[in-house]
Formats: structure tokens, C-alpha cells, sequence
DNA sequence: GGCTATTTTAAACGCATGTTTGAACTGATT
DNA sequence: AATCAGTTCAAACATGCGTTTAAAATAGCC
């Protein structure tokens, strides 16, 4: 019977616990082919566990949607936040590709975190923006507020020229762009290695994204 | 039975075609809760006609998303094509701006097109980039390639300096602002609503998106 | 070893989906 | 009036889904 989150109980040896083993295979999937396009069928059947299993550990589908979320979130959100911090509590003012760049250690740690971790998880960022009707932003914007208030200060610092208005139509912007970008990186990866036969990968896209995005915060302010 | 698509058929007085009704009904819901999160019961009941005449007219649901499509872009894709073109034929060297801006006028004449045709038609672009394991952007470069080829030249020409393999970084990093924010638009548009409380609407997110997706494709090339 | 609580399992449940069927209806043509 | 292609309709079909059940297996403890 099923009650109430448990500990997570620590991986000895080469065992791994039937818990572990469906969010490993969840959010492979998940990533892939999104939320509603993934079945737990799929995921039991991958894992190697019975249909059964997802229900009784997790209780549903959302909440091991949740679950693989919060994986990520509560290794990455600390990381973040003192990353951010560290940037706006620097001497000089710090400029718009610092700040974006702060990002980009905590989420390259994330492949030590777990094989693949940092696609993976930006690609389900992108996948909960348009999958499930949004309750997946209420979730993280509710569950880690921090992340995002964080953010938008140290914006505030580098650009402070920019109104708050102009700055939330900017914020969405890039958060469009990266998390658009990333649930489409891997077909793009493709396509570029194709055509321009290039090492690339993740890191790669990255690099090339934060000058774009820090260019489209920093453009010039229109007048009405 | 179900042979072949039918030439379009005129619409006289206050007759609608069940044709007609079941487009107007899918675009509508599609692009709100996406292909997959719609069902053709939902589609058929809000278009009030019988659930089998989705299979009768169209074939299936995919050929229904198919056509759903195909009338936005062949209302749009001559005008798009004609407006890069007479960008790219212009005496002076096009700004990036201008290219930008030479999807406004088509994109927003698609409301006289429909009631609230660009939105719809923007939301329904985002969805199918995401939606479906991507066989709506296989459908869309391969049925209208035009529109990407002519879009490629002028960003060329407006930026010449720019290498082929940043330009195609740049321009998906763009598509994926363009369409992330329409598909989340009318959501944004709510709480920008309550926090600033502005008259905005679809055509002022474009306003707001086009400088910042400009200032991106020409941010400073970076040294590796 | 025996008892208990936890976990795994196969099977079923109830429901929603896209699709198909065959009969009823419609409107124009002869 | 009879015919007939085109269209609508209610009903069913097959499939896949998330979830539940109750029995079997397992592990931990006295």
C-alpha cells in the first residue's frame, strides 16, 4: 500500500532499488516523446519492473512527474541560487553575459549529477512548458521560488535601465529560447553535424545560445 | 466513403459546410490544448456534427491537423514570400529589422483571414513543433519550403558576415522565441495583464518579440 | 522457524481514444 | 415517383490508458 513520500534509501552495491530504476527510465522517456506521450506501460516495461510498481511507489503518474522533477530541482536549485547571489554581491556591476553565464556551471554539473543530466533535464523543463496545460510551472515556480526571484534581481543589477514590464516580456522571451531550443536539441545537434560536420553537443549549443539570448535582453529599448 | 480531398466549396449565406465546421472547431482547440490533448469527441461536439465526420471528410485525425494547417499557410505563405523578396530586392542593404519585419503585415492580415487567426495560427506553429514527434515540421519544410529558403537568403543578405553555421543557430534560437511565446502567449498576456495592467494584445507581443529576436541574430559573433 | 510488514506480481477494471460499420437520410437527376 | 451518389447518424469495435485488486513472494525481526 502506498503512504506518504519515504526516505530515499541509499544505493549499495550494483542493486538498485525499484523506485530508482522507474525515474531513471521515466525521465529518459519523459524527455523523448513529453509527459502525455509517454505511458507508464512504457516506463515499467523499460525499468524492468511491473505496471504495478509506478502506482505503488509514486501513488500516480503526476506525482512521478513530480518526482523526476525534483530530482533535478533540488540538486540544481542550490547551486543556482548561490551562483546568482555570488554574481550580484560582486564589486563591479556585473554585465547581462555573467549573469546568464552563471547558469552555465550548475547545469553542466548536472552530467556528473547523472549520465545525459543536463539535456535531459532541460528538455523536460521545455517539455512541462507546453505539456499538461502548465501545472508543471506552478509547480516549479511554487515549489522553487528562489530560482526565479534570484534571477530577475540580478537582471535588475545588469540592466537596470530596463523597466520591469520590458524585463518580464524579456525574461519569457529567453526562457523561450532555451527551453524551446533544448527540447529540440538533439534534432538540431543532428541536423548541424550533418551539414557542418563539427564536434557539438550540449555545451556546445549552450555557448552558442548566451550571446544570443544576453543580446536580446540587452537590445535597445523601443519607444511607443 | 472517403475518396481523395474535394476542391474547396464556396460558402453561400449562413451555410457552413461540415467541413468548414470541423476546421473552425479543431483549430481552435488545437491550438489551445494541443493535437494530442484534443480529441475528435471534443472537436465534433463543439463543431456540433456527428463524431464519424472527422473519419469521413479527412480520413483520420492526422490528415484533420494536416489541413488544419495547410489553410494557414496557404493563405500566408505567397505573402510572405513576396514580402522577403521585396526585402531582398530593396536598393539599400536590409537591416535585420526589416527582415523581422516582414513577417508583421502577412502574419496580422491573417485576422482578417479569421477571427483571431494570427494567435491561433501562431499557437497552433508551437505545438507542432513540440507536439507530435515532430512530423508537423517535417510536413511544413517539406510542403512549404519556400518560405525557409527565403528567409535564409535575406538574413544573408542583411547580415552578411554572419557564417552559414551561426546563421542556423541564430534562426532556430529565433523560431524557437517566436513560437514558445505564442504558444504560452495568451497566458503571458493574463499576467502582464494584472501586473502592469497595459491594453496588450497579440500584436503588441510581436512588437515586443521582434527587437529582442533582432538584437539576438545580431549579437557579436564570438571567438572560440 | 514463525510472524509481520513490505514489496512484487498477474489480472482485471473502468474509461477514453481513433476508427469502422451499415442503415437512415438528403437532394438533385431522370 | 424512382434512382442514386453524397452525406449524416447511432452504435459498436478494438485498443491503449491509468488505476485497483488480491494473492504470491520477499525481507526483517523476535
Amino acid at each position: 500500500m502506498y503512504l506518504k513520500p519515504t526516505k530515499p534509501q541509499a544505493v549499495v552495491s550494483g542493486f538498485m532499488s525499484t523506485k530508482n530504476k522507474i525515474l531513471d527510465a521515466a525521465d529518459v522517456l519523459f524527455a523523448d516523446k513529453g509527459f502525455n506521450g509517454t505511458s507508464l506501460r512504457e516506463i515499467t516495461s523499460q525499468a524492468n519492473v511491473n505496471l504495478a510498481a509506478v502506482n505503488y511507489h509514486f501513488g500516480s503518474k503526476k506525482e512521478l512527474i513530480k518526482a523526476v522533477m525534483s530530482r533535478y530541482m533540488d540538486e540544481l536549485s542550490p547551486h543556482l541560487e548561490s551562483a546568482l547571489s555570488a554574481v550580484c554581491e560582486a564589486e563591479h556591476q556585473p554585465s547581462l553575459h555573467e549573469v546568464f553565464s552563471a547558469f552555465i556551471e550548475p547545469l553542466l554539473n548536472l552530467n556528473q549529477f547523472k549520465e545525459n543530466g543536463t539535456s535531459t533535464f532541460l528538455q523536460l523543463l521545455g517539455r512541462g512548458y507546453t505539456d499538461s496545460q502548465g501545472f508543471l510551472r506552478w509547480f516549479l515556480t511554487t515549489q522553487y521560488p528562489n530560482v526565479f526571484t534570484g534571477f530577475t534581481k540580478a537582471l535588475k543589477i545588469a540592466y537596470p535601465e530596463l523597466s520591469t514590464e520590458e524585463m518580464f516580456w524579456r525574461l519569457h522571451f529567453t526562457m523561450g529560447t532555451i527551453v524551446f531550443t533544448m527540447s529540440s536539441s538533439e534534432a538540431l545537434i543532428d541536423i548541424a553535424q550533418n551539414d557542418f560536420d563539427n564536434q557539438l553537443d550540449i555545451a556546445g549549443v549552450i555557448e552558442r545560445v548566451i550571446p544570443y539570448v544576453a543580446a536580446g535582453v540587452a537590445a535597445p529599448i523601443i519607444k511607443l
